[in-house]
DNA sequence: TAACTATTCAATAGATCACTTGAATACTAG
DNA sequence: CTAGTATTCAAGTGATCTATTGAATAGTTA
């Protein structure tokens, strides 16, 4: 029966996303692709990963579309394929967050400040930047930030965010972000902040949930 | 570094998702879930899987907090944990759709007629309905109709549409829905139904997508 | 041209996966 | 209690996946 084969055929398509999604490395470089645009090397850097294994991964990416490859001189720079590809990873994410239990025991573990965190969404930050009440700040790596950032939002890397607190205005709430909604930066941005005696508090996700949204991002000149 | 632990690991659960969907048949599985509750036997014979093997598929999609299973009396019911699980596959699905060159392909070639049928939008059917003009029919077995279908859908599946043709009125337009947007039967259905001189058009998608939608879903008694 | 760099390719070992087969388990019906 | 049924388990085989290693390729720079 030929509609047989064209189901198989078809969902055997659909399988090969699925592999692109079934190694959590790969998810980590998907999840680094989300903030922008980025060379194998600085992916192998970030993601720990050895050059060989980064560009193979990257591959399987490519062939399951999830990712372009665009090479300048000796360098290829990989972005996602498309905004779809965050909208999928957000259901992955969802999903294993509200049915793996293993996830919630692990958030509980690492991240168990969570809840006292009170996470904005991005309309109430919209909304209080507007009445100039917040500093945003933006605490992942700066070619993260300057590949594109909430307008408005100052850059301090989490590691630098004790020798640049005289940026920060001590009456003001600050609100920090970072890659997504499970990016440990911001909580423990947060965390410190508060230990600093500053009001803080985390957006909801991170930048590339702002980008889908439509909002406004901002980018630096650069590259 | 325990931040690196905790992203790994997280990731890592993740990828347990996506390692559920990098299969062919377990998306099929998954497909037909979507339609409703089944037995592991009702699975296997739709599947064209052994019962062992339709088992063990099964358990991994559970392991990844895909399906639930609910034991009554000799049999065990497997349906879908919720429906974030069909916004995830449907997510899947276009990142497929837009970003594989093949499936363009595989539609291409088994699907020839596709541009011609223009699917009707939900929100279309749901006006016409109301205004009488349209007779809906669900091609799909008795078994999933009975497990949830649109409201006022006649249930003629497709190898009884010939013998049933004396159900639908000729001057009305015939809209013809199974499981999904990809779904053979209602582009077979249509085919054939316009072959014999009626006025048919494809709904857009499935079921599982109206449902998902919010739009209310009749069921027969039965199981 | 020669030296250098970023990326990819090719070969490999160990782990995991998919499917089959036959047996074990758990429940029902007589 | 026995026979029968639906499902799961366990073991095994070939296939595929992951990461490593070292070499090959393509492009740049001196």
């Amino acid at each position: 029966m030929s509609s047989g084969n064209f189901k198989h055929d078809l969902f055997a398509q659909f399988a090969r996303v699925g592999k692109a999604l079934a190694n959590a490395n790969r998810l980590e470089l998907l999840e680094f692709l989300a903030q922008g645009e980025r060379s194998v090397e600085e992916l192998a850097k970030v993601s720990g990963l050895t050059v060989a294994n980064t560009s193979q991964h990257l591959q399987q990416l490519r062939y399951a579309g999830l990712v372009n490859a665009r090479k300048v001189g000796l360098k290829v720079y990989y972005s996602l394929s498309s905004p779809d590809v965050v909208v999928l990873l957000n259901s992955l994410r969802r999903v294993a967050e509200r049915h793996v239990a293993e996830v919630e025991r692990l958030v509980q573990t690492y991240l168990s400040v969570k809840d006292e965190l009170e996470p904005l969404p991005r309309e109430e930050l919209l909304q209080r930047a507007r009445d100039g009440l917040v500093t945003v700040i933006d605490v992942r790596p700066p070619e993260e930030y300057a590949a594109g950032h909430v307008p408005g939002a100052i850059n301090i890397p989490l590691s630098e965010l004790e020798s640049q607190l005289e940026r920060l205005d001590p009456g003001e709430e600050i609100v920090a972000y970072c890659r997504g909604p499970h990016c440990v930066l911001a909580f423990e941005a947060v965390e410190r902040l508060r230990k600093k005696g500053l009001k803080a508090r985390r957006l909801e996700d991170g930048l590339p949930e702002w980008k889908l949204a439509g909002l406004p991002v901002e980018t630096s000149e650069r590259e």
